[in-house]
DNA sequence: ACCTGAACACCGTTCAAGT
DNA sequence: ACCTGAACACCGTTCAAGT
């Protein structure tokens, strides 16, 4: 897939001015699929759409970013590029805590990346950086490297599913919906007391939820390297 | 939406031999739509070739089960009621263990009931009991009710990451695909040499990452639930 | 040599028109 | 009253035909 950007340094938008045009604009192309993605997910974001969007043509995005697997994993990469890397201090679990909310704030503002990496696998690039200190602070702990990157995948693996059933902060749990009520009736024809109880119970904000479950996990795992269980 | 089937225990297949036709035969198209979900995923089940698989009209589809949301939410509810409740032994934290290798055994072999989940968010009603046992285990160990919720939830939460990045058996880990190389040259160029030493590491089953790391997991949400923290 | 309009083979969903 | 063929408004992808 040749991806050659002849003008490299253009300016944005379309072709403007007197001129060469500028036949194809990568970058802003790739901004243009990044706001497509943030407001309307994976699904939100279509190759025509894009092409009209961005100014350009549906043909050209082919030749210039592949498919629209190609273009998902383009913006990946631009994006994963502007994650800082920031220090990380504090005992082996302290950092291991910490980027597993590093991780969790990078992702929960852009819902699509769950999207792309179910798809391709790819991580961004940009991202590593959490493996690569994941693996330090499990190592640290006396974990086998192996076990250190298997540790590091489990600790995702949460990351991923917190993700997955987060909830906006404003659709709270209603009771009235067809969906709860088809629950509780399924619950109480079972007798499970437990969750026809606490099927309406308020949960906290996601955030709140991740943290509290994430403490656990990541104590869970820092004992596992320590070699204790 | 109006789901009533007029003729419940219908024969199998379209309306065949004399007599009054069957209209449309719910239980039918629900396997019919299963055996597309296993087959091809979320995306290889289509309203159409749902409607010319199952020998019905694509309007009857939308008329008896609603649109795709529909059909998918049916399907799902019409396998949860085959999970069987199996009774579960041992200490608390044994069975919060069982609970969550029965989750993942109940969906690995489903891939497409994760799509349906992270879309609607039921989770199929036959499930419900597994929610009931890990409640009350956690519990047993001495968490605040709503507390044992949210440990299920995380247990939830890793369980579905898992099946998320699981890769199928046979597709190992090859050095050469251009993705692979791609995160070697970042690594290396950002000097991460723990990534660079692992990324070809071989990683053992699916299975035996996942348990490995269930362990490592429910151990950290037990001690949790014991206030051990 | 480079680019793209127009086509192909699909989607999910709806409703006027039939019986 | 019940059902459905045919249409609508989209998709992702490709390539013959233009400049």
């Amino acid at each position: 897939m040749p991806t050659r950007s002849p003008t490299t340094g253009s300016t944005n938008g379309p072709a403007r001015g007197p001129g060469r045009p500028v036949s194809f604009n990568r970058n802003h192309v790739l901004d243009v699929a990044g706001t497509m993605l943030m407001n309307g997910g994976i699904e939100g974001l279509t190759m025509r759409r894009l092409a009209s969007g961005a100014g350009t043509t549906l043909a050209a995005i082919y030749r210039h970013l592949g498919d629209k697997e190609g273009v998902l994993s383009a913006v990946l990469d631009r994006f994963s590029e502007d994650i800082p890397r920031t220090p990380l201090t504090g005992t082996p679990q302290d950092r291991m805590l910490a980027i597993g909310q590093g991780i969790y704030a990078v992702l929960v503002t852009r819902a699509w990346i769950v999207d792309i990496l179910r798809r391709g696998g790819s991580t961004g690039t940009g991202a590593l950086w959490f493996a690569e200190e994941y693996i330090a602070a499990a190592e640290e702990l006396g974990a086998h490297p192996i076990d250190a990157l298997n540790s590091y995948r489990a600790l995702w693996n949460y990351v991923l599913g917190a993700l997955l059933t987060r909830v906006e902060p404003e659709q709270t749990l209603e009771l009235d919906t067809p969906l709860a009520r088809k629950i509780l009736a399924a619950a109480e024809r079972d007798g499970l007391t437990r969750v026809t109880t606490y099927v309406g119970a308020p949960r906290g904000t996601s955030e709140r939820l991740f943290r509290r479950g994430l403490i656990a996990v990541v104590a869970g795992l820092a004992a596992q390297c320590r070699g204790k269980q």
